[in-house]
DNA sequence: ACCTGAACACCGTTCAAGT
DNA sequence: ACCTGAACACCGTTCAAGT
C-alpha cells in the first residue's frame, strides 16, 4: 500500500530536459561555449548524441535554456521594496555578478534578441524606469540604455577577467590591460594612454555601478521628479 | 625607360592580405558570420584553403581585420570641429549605421575585448568625454557606458532587422516585434506590454540618439559645465 | 616566398533501428 | 515514448609537396 502510483517510474538515470540543461550549465562554466558539445554532453549523460535531440530542439535552444536556468533565481531574488533607483542598481549588480560567474550568458543574451531571459531582464529594468516618471515615449530608449549597458560592461568585464586568468592576482590583470594601453601610440591614442594609469586599483563593480548612476542621473536631469503634491 | 621597376611584378591575381580581407567583407555582408568559411573564401579567391593561412593567422584574426576594414573609413570621416556632444552623437550614429549595414561587426566588436577597432572607437568617444570636463577618475566609466550603449543597441537593432527581414516593409517588422510583446502574459510582463503599443512608428535611429542624449544628460547633471571663467 | 590540396580532428544534426 | 549510435555533411587548421 505504500506509494502505489506516487512517483511514476522516475528512474534514477532517466533523461530529461532539466537534467540536460543542468549538465550543460556545468559544462559551460567549466569549459566555456566552445566546450559545450553534443558529444561531450551525451558522454557526460551516458547516452548517444541523438538522445538529447528528443528533449531539446537544437544547440541554440539549449543555450537559451541554460541562460534561463542561471538567470531565473537571480531575477526573483533581487530588487524588492526599495526605491526605483535601488531596484535598478540591485538587478544591475545581480546580473553583473551572474555574468562574472557564468561568462557565457553575456554573449548569449546579446546574441539572441527576443529570448525569454532577455525579456525578463527588460521587464525587471523597465518597471522601476516607469516608476521614476519617465514618459511613455521614452521608456523604451531608457530601458534599452540600461539593459545594453549592463550586458555590455558585464560581458566586457568577464571577457577581460578570463583573458588574463592565471597570470597573477586580480590587480595584476588590470595592470596588464593598463600596461598595453600605456604602450599605445601617443599620437593616435592620447585618451586611452591618459586613463591607463587610472585603471589599476579600481574595483570593477564600483566602476560598473558608477555607470549605472550616470544613466540614473540622466533620467533625473531630463525628467526631474515632481516635488510636493 | 618607361616604368622600369615601378610596379614590382604585381600580378593581377596575386593573393594578398588586403584582397583576402576585402573578399571576407563581401562574404560576411552577403551570408553572415556563419557563411564565412575558409573553403568558400578560398573558392572565391580561386585557391586552396591553406593559401589563406599564409597571409592570415586564423579566422579570429580575419574577423578582426574585416571589422577594422569596415570601421576605419567611418572613424576618420565623422565628428570634426563641432561641440563634444555633437562629436559623440556623430560617431555614435556613424557606428550605428555601420552595424546596420554590416551586422556582423556588432557581435565581433563585443566579443573581442582588446581589438584595434574597439580601441579606436573607445578613443574616439573618450576624447569628447574628456572635453566635457568629466573628472579623470570617471572618464573610463563614462566612455564605457557610451561605447557599450552604442554597440549593444546597434547590435540589437541589426539583429531584429535581419530576423524579420523579408516579412514586409519596415514598419511591419516593428509591428511583429510589438505584436509578440503585446501577447505576453500581462501578469508577468506588464512593462513590455505597456510599451508594445508605443513601439511601431518609431524611427530606430531617433530612439537610438535619444539614448545617447540620456547619457549626455547624465554627464551634464553630474558634472555641470563651468560657467564664465 | 608563396601556393596547392589532401588529410586530420573535429563539429551539429539526422535517422534507421532498437526497447 | 524514448533511446542508441552510425552516418551525413560539414567545419578550422595543418602540412608535405610543389613552383
Amino acid at each position: 500500500m505504500a506509494g502505489k502510483t506516487r512517483t511514476p517510474a522516475r528512474r534514477e538515470d532517466a533523461l530529461s530536459r532539466e537534467r540536460i540543461v543542468d549538465a550543460a550549465v556545468v559544462m559551460l562554466d567549466a569549459t566555456g561555449e566552445s566546450g559545450l558539445t553534443f558529444r561531450a554532453l551525451s558522454a557526460e549523460l551516458k547516452t548517444g548524441p541523438g538522445a538529447i535531440y528528443w528533449h531539446v530542439a537544437n544547440k541554440s535552444e539549449l543555450l537559451v535554456a541554460a541562460t534561463g536556468a542561471v538567470l531565473a533565481p537571480v531575477m526573483v531574488a533581487e530588487g524588492e521594496g526599495a526605491t526605483p533607483q535601488e531596484a535598478i542598481r540591485a538587478t544591475a549588480l545581480a546580473v553583473f555578478d551572474a555574468i562574472d560567474r557564468h561568462p557565457w550568458i553575456g554573449s548569449e543574451l546579446s546574441r539572441t534578441p527576443g529570448s525569454p531571459p532577455l525579456l525578463q531582464l527588460f521587464e525587471r529594468i523597465g518597471r522601476p524606469v516607469q516608476a521614476l516618471g519617465v514618459p511613455v515615449v521614452a521608456q523604451f530608449a531608457v530601458a534599452s540604455a540600461l539593459v545594453n549597458y549592463i550586458l555590455g560592461v558585464g560581458g566586457q568585464n568577464a571577457a577581460t577577467t578570463r583573458a588574463y586568468e592565471g597570470e597573477a592576482t586580480r590587480p595584476e590583470f588590470l595592470g596588464t590591460v593598463a600596461g598595453r594601453w600605456a604602450q599605445l601610440d601617443p599620437a593616435r591614442f592620447p585618451f586611452l594612454r591618459s586613463i591607463a594609469s587610472q585603471l589599476p586599483g579600481h574595483d570593477d563593480r564600483v566602476v560598473f555601478l558608477d555607470g549605472v548612476d550616470l544613466i540614473l542621473a540622466g533620467i533625473a536631469g531630463l525628467w526631474p521628479p515632481a516635488t510636493g503634491d
